[in-house]
DNA sequence: TACGGTTGCCGGAACGTTCCGGCAAGACAG
DNA sequence: CTGTCTTGCCGGAACGTTCCGGCAACCGTA
């Protein structure tokens, strides 16, 4: 059977331009079985004449093996930027490992809730309470989560940054530029992040010696939401000299509130944010921030994941990321 | 053959349980040949006992449709909220037909630059330089774009905005707000969109006989390399009355320029953006944008795709997504 | 010459699904 | 009762790949 015009080049046609067998041309092509070099090169170049592609549900249905992974990110487009750039470090990461990349809108499972048949997962930001995250962490698929995963169950890998002695550095950075009622903006997600901020928040305040300052809002809260907070906040204790914002975006966004309260950003209050984004950079002034470098974050869970699938690291492996804060006109008084 | 404790159950276990052959069995899950009302519940019954889910590699290698769409978007970090937003309209609308959403990052194709293996795809703003783009354009897969594709070969579909109108609107608007000299801060990537823009611009400065003020900055330019052309503007042409936007982000990001130039914006100098997104919301002052509605623009190039795929909508159709202008502080004077 | 070991290649089954063609049993008209 | 049509079900091939086991041919040693 010649392979018709339209239909794409099988195996078999390789082996017949090869003049050998499908089994000798599948070995040679995977590089498998004992093959001689010069079969080994006419079997490649019939391939390359024909312009052959192995066909990936042929492949898959026979080795169960699908090349390709899921990824899950919780949908807050608020912070955009977070996760667009955490999926472009997976998809890269992946794509240099041969692997395709499906993607999970936080919304609905693509076929009647079943998980999809794919080799492993990356969770980003999981949330206990999310059930699609729940169905996910239960599918038995080998799961890396960035950051850390607060359920029963115990993903299979975890990258997760130390946001605990971040936060605690920027609380002291802002400490030595002369603040003494710094507040924080919480956000009340239920993330291991989120709540490790608000954790950290108290105890600097508590081995401080300084008021607990802190609203919690919604994550990827509308604008006038925070600055009504933050309207409320310098109201009820007008002594704050500096505000730390958790969620992204947040701290610029309340910057035309303490405008209006008559507060001099970098001066008389000090702005910084847990989370680092264009606006950050582009707000007048500069807000300091915690880059907490998405792109990196995605490529090594998708790097992990790649390792313990095929083996070469074990299950259970925790790495951490490196973060940095970057200090900004906001906080040089 | 009993379905091991790991191995997920086979149409040949649902048979089995139902007691009928796997003919049946599948003539009853799919809906496809003559199955009596009984027996198609038996087989209903004994599949959702067993959990039962199709092998989707067997499938697609049986009917060589593999219920999958590929998303291409280019790699802009800095547009993240458009694109982002895209790619949620996209994987919420193709969950919802059923259909798993393979990312293509700008890069590389995932195996050695072959097309994965799909039903169909989505391209975002396509541009006809990109290698990338060229080679999924002629994949022979059907192909739907958002924004319409410059290059010779037409794609399957094309869900487009009418930037000339919009783009007049905007100016219009200005004008009508007191503004005479208005500048144009171009994008000058040669997607569709951006190319508009700047032919709109040029025709609308000829029939209103303003002079046509125009300074091109690569997308996704930095923000001081942005700034800098506001200033060399500036100084050139002083009586510049107002600024418009191209690039996502763009308008925000000059807003310490202008400040710093002297202007108020708002009241002696106008500004408006091409592309809304949170940073003009909350700038201060909130700047005018027109509202390109990018998660409406992925679900209907999603079901467009879905719809030519299913052949409900013929090949070559061509739709357009309504786009408005928000009218915000930093153009009422 | 005989014989264990290696090299190079191949036949064919299996993965789980769909669907063509067929077959028996019943319905119904002549 | 015979013939045609419909209904309900099934056997088995096919999709393209991988890989187990086998089989010649050759090599070297005894």
């Amino acid at each position: 059977m010649l392979p018709g015009p339209d239909t794409p080049p099988t195996i078999a046609d390789v082996a017949r331009e090869a003049a050998v067998s499908k089994t000798t041309a599948s070995d040679a092509l995977r590089g498998h079985g004992r093959v001689s070099g010069p079969t080994r090169r006419a079997v490649l170049e019939a391939a390359e004449r024909l312009g052959y592609a192995p066909n990936r549900s042929a492949r898959s249905l026979r080795t169960s093996v699908t090349d390709t992974i899921a990824l899950h990110i919780p949908e807050f487009l608020t912070s955009a930027e977070y996760y667009m750039s955490f999926v472009f470090g997976v998809a890269e990461q992946a794509a240099h490992a041969g692997l395709n990349v499906t993607l999970l809108s936080s919304g609905h499972l693509p076929h009647s809730g079943a998980v999809p048949q794919v080799d492993g997962l990356v969770l980003c930001d999981p949330v206990a309470e999310d059930p699609v995250v729940d169905q996910l962490m239960n599918s038995g698929l080998p799961v890396v989560t960035a950051e850390r995963y607060v359920g029963d169950r115990q993903p299979t890998g975890v990258i997760w940054s130390d946001h605990e002695t971040s936060m605690t550095g920027l609380l002291d950075h802002l400490y030595e530029a002369g603040a003494r009622r710094p507040a924080f903006i919480a956000s009340d997600t239920t993330s291991d992040w989120a709540t490790t901020l608000q954790r950290t928040h108290a105890r600097w305040c508590a081995a401080r010696g300084t008021p607990k300052l802190v609203r919690k809002a919604p994550f990827g809260s509308a604008p006038d939401v925070l600055q009504g907070a933050v309207r409320e906040m310098l109201a009820e204790t007008p002594e704050i000299d500096a505000i730390v914002c958790a969620a992204d975006g947040a701290a610029a966004a309340v910057l035309p509130e303490l405008r209006a309260a008559g507060r001099t950003v970098g001066r008389d209050l000090l702005l910084a944010s847990c989370v680092d984004s264009s606006s950050m950079r582009t707000a007048e002034p500069p807000i300091t921030a915690v880059d907490l470098r998405p792109r990196a974050m995605g490529a090594e869970c998708a790097r992990l994941l790649c390792e313990i699938l095929s083996g070469e690291t074990p299950r259970g492996t925790v790495r951490a990321l490196p973060i940095e804060m970057h200090v900004r006109a906001s906080t040089r008084p």
